[in-house]
DNA sequence: TCAATATATGAATAACTGTTCATATAATAG
DNA sequence: CTATTATATGAACAGTTATTCATATATTGA
């Protein structure tokens, strides 16, 4: 047991955080999140539909990588509604779903001092 | 190669994707932030030292866990700079190092509905 | 219907990462 | 100085995941 000069202090901090911690479903969800927009070849993706709708052949020119690798990855966006899809003809046009990860990639872009 | 009505639009929206993107290292840096945050058990803690600082023993009455997983973990966002932590006596105390952090996942907590 | 184009997907592999176990370091009390 | 408390850390293992390869599906033109 801890028994630092801040024990009292930290223990009411402890069992507030404790009462006010969300449940365990709520912080699986935020984590998927984050986990979805944590791998770069993802987050180039999201980048690239910034600048609008695209059919996956322009988004695999914009962000590199082979058709299937990209595929995979606009599955993994989609399931996670971060973009969407709509067939046109022979192809399927992608676009951002959710203008919410544009304002939290921003947030963090600005933190960092890249310049998006 | 793509011929979709849009051709011409999604070709230069990919090409404004290309020149806008940004470079391999700032990718890399926003994709580490996410990295740090997308893990359930680093978000406890995260959450919990929103209630002030603590040491590790209440870090862990808050969080769960054993004290070696919570202290490797408190490694990993001590590395990435969104805790910090300082010497007490026997005790190390803990306390969240950067804001934008917090906003972030307010942000992202409130998009998903949950309460926080 | 057949060929070509555009995209998706399943399986396999390789790389990464969180946890555990055992142990090390640091500070303090006696 | 020794024992105890508080925290950190290295190695190993297990689970997860991104990519690749091969192939499947869907649309269109001939």
């Amino acid at each position: 047991m801890a028994t630092c000069d801040r024990e009292a202090q930290h223990h009411m901090a402890a069992e507030a955080a404790k009462a006010n911690m969300p449940g365990e479903e709520d912080i699986g969800r935020v984590a998927a999140v984050f986990k979805t927009i944590s791998e770069p070849s993802r987050l180039k993706i999201l980048f690239a539909l910034r600048q609008g709708e695209m059919c996956v052949y322009h988004v695999i020119e914009a962000v590199g990588g082979t058709q299937s690798a990209v595929s995979h990855q606009l599955r993994v966006l989609r399931d996670s509604r971060m973009v969407k899809a709509r067939r046109d003809g022979q192809n399927i046009v992608y676009s951002l779903a959710d203008e919410h990860v544009l304002a939290v990639l921003e947030l963090v872009c600005t933190h960092l001092n890249c310049k998006i």
